[in-house]
DNA sequence: AACATTTCCCAAAACGTTTTGGAAAAAGGA
DNA sequence: TCCTTTTTCCAAAACGTTTTGGGAAATGTT
């Protein structure tokens, strides 16, 4: 069933140097030999051990992720987009990802460092970045290869891929001043997280470029740990103001909560308030009316993220490798021009 | 910075092997030198080379699992639960968890041939079982150590934690009954998939016990591709009917689109129609009326699949470890007693 | 024909562990 | 004291690859 090196090149009477070679396509065996080892390479099913193969190249061959289910991260398509993307790249370089749950922030950290430091992985991928993330300081001051999906405050050069949220949300607030509101609120992200940050630049480069006056009363952070509830409380308030928004934006996890609320509130989506959710989760297209979001190519992100982490295994500077992906906006039906 | 045996062992003024030996607690080491070796070890972090041992102990201490995002698995907090049970256990046993993500059912067994074949894991974990499921099969066929989260129709013995959805809709379904409902609707999970099996003998089985008639009108599967979608659709149908269920159970998947649909229709969740969904996911904590449900402990399931792995692994007869686990109601808002 | 170069192959070492099969030293028994 | 047993250690082999450093045979050059 499984045939070794060893066993292989008895049947063809090659020694094993020449048959790893002319499997490995070295220049130094004859195309006929080289043709004849293939075949029987195929016909016998033989596959190199990956265990000895790495001890022999001093690497694992493996990429390592740590993910945390409190942050309800997998809350729909998003996550899973980018862990396709992250698995399909990973798998054509012939390498392997594991995976670490971690229940918290300190297990998150522990579970990076069994890998890292007890030699599991060739590198990190690292996601749901902190504004003060330990986990990124640790990694470049032990060298370490690693990419962020995302930012996060550290002056030494990294690699990372970043979605453009302030362009996102610059182009969405500016969107909606275009149709004609005037008070558009901004349900943000929990704050000590990197991606809020953009969020709200965006948010506020958009109001500044339409003319509009920034209200804090309008701006808003809702938790992790329970979006909806705290989306909820909070989109109940924001129209017991004298002078409520037309519009909000919002990153679509905490949907639920708002859709919620304005159902109590009598308000109509699309109709009494323009909606428009960072993130093209299932609900954004099944709900009616359905909602106007901002859509990240998390597939993509995904496969560019390992490709440039191969990179920089491979020696090349983390710094070259740091992009910023646009981010599209979807207009359905809860956008729209107020009368 | 990473110290290996030899050069540990240089330090110590012993050989390798009693090195080796002392910190694998060897009977035919004193306990002196253990003491010593185990100290410095600490104190140098020394940590053995996993590849290495791997190679020569002639195990992967990896297991394997694939998943695939277009069956929305990944909805909320259940397989998250699931998933960190399972890694936590992983890690305890000092093994390494590799994942898959599959685009559809072909790369999925593409994908567990790769690590079953190229020899990347020593074990498998196979969930969102079919009835027919050529997984099972195959690695039954090459003795390939795997358990199930999950049943399938297969006569030979397999290893599996599966939950109890017959007793839970059974459960479900009599105490609706008791309350004094008379009209109880399904909405199934997708037919295929080995789960609905289970429900529908538990509904039909706490009919009878409640001397209920069984409507095949009342049933009805809806689609893992797009549970809101098709669930919507069927509820609407589901009040053509001149004789409208008062109850409904279902997948808590698929609530948005029942809620949707009851809400067009203008009727109250927990005051017109009870529900009870199948897995606790946030939205029925979060949703007023707040959502009863069956909530199954899948983060305990996941600890037992991985244990009981490990033994299969060891050798152990996977006939012996078939373990049915009891699923619990949790009452809220939505079931009430019709009037 | 003699030498230089290229082509093709291979033996041995190496990767870092654990296991095997002793051997020397210490302890115990007569 | 001498022999047996127990304790404590270790050299060498093994796991299955890839890489190193040639070497023999074939080809090319003069």
């Amino acid at each position: 069933m499984t045939i070794n090196l060893k066993q292989l090149s008895k049947l063809l009477k090659l020694s094993p140097t020449t048959v790893s070679r002319a499997l490995a396509d070295y220049p130094d065996v004859s195309a006929k030999t080289r043709a004849r080892v293939k075949q029987m390479a195929i016909q016998q099913g033989y596959q190199p051990n990956p265990v000895a193969r790495r001890l022999q190249k001093g690497k694992t061959e493996t990429i390592g992720i740590v993910i945390t289910p409190e942050q309800n991260y997998f809350s729909d398509t998003f996550f899973i987009d980018l862990l396709s993307g992250i698995s399909n790249q990973i798998t054509r370089a012939g390498y392997e990802l594991i995976l670490g749950v971690a229940s918290d922030e300190e297990h998150e950290m522990q579970s990076m460092r069994r890998m890292v430091e007890g030699k599991r992985v060739d590198g990190m991928i690292l996601t749901l970045i902190r504004e003060q993330d330990p986990r990124v300081g640790y990694l470049l001051d032990r060298d370490f290869p690693f990419v962020l999906y995302g930012r996060t405050r550290e002056t030494r050069p990294y690699a990372f891929v970043d979605m453009d949220g302030k362009q996102a949300f610059e182009k969405a607030c500016t969107y909606l001043a275009g149709l004609g509101h005037r008070r558009i609120a901004l349900l943000n992200g929990e704050p000590g997280f990197m991606f809020p940050v953009g969020c709200r630049e965006g948010y506020e480069s958009g109001l500044f470029l339409s003319g509009l006056e920034l209200d804090p009363d309008l701006i808003r952070e809702w938790k992790h740990k329970d979006p909806s509830q705290s989306s909820y409380r909070w989109t109940l308030e924001l129209f017991k103001n004298d002078n409520p928004p037309t519009a909000i934006l919002f990153q679509t996890e905490a949907v639920n909560g708002i859709f919620k609320a304005l159902d109590e509130l009598d308000l109509q989506p699309g109709k009494d308030v323009a909606l428009i959710g960072y993130d093209d989760l299932e609900i954004a297209r099944i709900h009616r009316p359905s909602l106007s979001v901002l859509r990240p190519q998390a597939r993509e992100a995904g496969q560019r993220v390992v490709n440039i982490l191969l990179e920089v295994i491979k020696g090349e500077d983390p710094g070259k490798f740091q992009e910023i992906h646009q981010v599209e906006m979807v207009i359905r039906e809860t956008s729209f021009a107020p009368s």
